[in-house]
DNA sequence: TCTGCTTGCTAGCAATGCTAACTATTCTAG
DNA sequence: CTAGAATAGTTAGCATTGCTAGCAAGCAGA
């Protein structure tokens, strides 16, 4: 069966040609060039191969959201592996958080911004998706103190949302990302006053 | 000349009914459904009609928005007025905030999500879009204490979007809004451990 | 070699935003 | 009051979008 097994190796890196390029497009040129003509251009195939592999144009979307996903975890993960102290933990992982959203803007905006086929918070969420909440809720945890875990990941992680939704689409000022961090991460801090 | 007067009523009151569907359409169905072609069969007049209000589909999006950004500032206002106590405000105007979010989701995402051609934090920012941050900022400069305003603003409202934003999007457990607005307001006050 | 199945293509559909070009109406000048 | 001009609104159509039907080429097994 290796000739079966050959072809679908090449039927997944196709998928993930697909994939790749959607992503590539989307952050040089805005989710609105995204067309499946000229996805199919970049592949070089024809259009209606695309839908051998996704449903449709927003499966694409959804794909590379859920690859989105997949690296903020591990991203998420690894800042709160550096990180040294337990006591930078908080800020380290909000950090990369950012970080994350301002290098790949088209990735974030698919990932939350779009009307994409993912569930959140319910019995079959993604694991990638249940993965970076995780990471966000344990690298948070110890500041939260006595208030409950859930809620407090909820508004940290709103808080930071919100910086980056904000912020990218010019409604902040530029050039105090930094500041802004650093006055949330004091005020998440239960010990700030 | 009470004829021309008539005519520039007419058509201000046409440009205001095709602002009026857009919005109840995108309100009732997704602005996906707010198509050309379905807003001049609601204002029942033919498509290019519209163009002779509007520069173009996101102009009048833009349009929508303007009107949520008016909305918004004086609802804020008079949550900030029926307070009570100055100690009250802060809670009131966030409240009203997330409320306003929450009863016109697709509204909010015109004025936060999509793509419009409305600039912010510039010289030439329409007058509504500023009241809005000033109201904003009017109300929440107590709690900032020692800290500077702006940026506290902005933090601040980046985690009321980030809990609009998120909770819209099925993102946050239902059924628990009240929690974490109080979370929220505890932490952005300066003495709340 | 013949048959059937998979694979990818060409061609085309309906819907989208937008525009050109015509018609009817209204306004203005003589 | 009427002829010409300006204006308002229409019909028809264009290019592009996501998506699909139906066909042709190549590969499998008999």
């Amino acid at each position: 069966m290796t000739r079966r097994d050959r072809r679908e190796r090449e039927l997944a890196e196709r998928r993930q040609e697909i994939v790749n390029a959607a992503r590539q497009l989307a952050e040089a040129e805005g989710w609105e060039s995204v067309t499946t003509r000229r996805l199919a251009d970049r592949i070089e195939y024809s259009q209606p191969v695309l839908y051998s592999h996704f449903d449709g144009k927003v499966a694409i979307v959804t794909a590379v959201a859920l690859e989105g996903y997949d690296e903020l975890g591990t991203l998420l993960h690894t800042a709160r592996q550096q990180a040294g102290s337990a006591e930078a933990e908080p800020r380290a992982v909000a950090s990369a958080y950012l970080q994350f959203a301002r290098a790949n803007p088209a990735l974030y905006e698919a990932m939350f911004a779009m009307h994409i086929d993912l569930r959140f918070a319910e019995a079959d969420t993604a694991a990638p998706v249940r993965q970076c909440f995780v990471e966000l809720r344990d690298a948070l945890a110890p500041v939260a103190g006595v208030r409950d875990v859930e809620t407090f990941t909820e508004i940290a992680w709103s808080g930071l949302h919100g910086l980056a939704t904000l912020s990218r689409a010019g409604r902040l000022r530029p050039d105090f990302y930094d500041q802004r961090l650093s006055m949330l991460m004091d005020q998440l801090s239960p010990t700030h006053s």
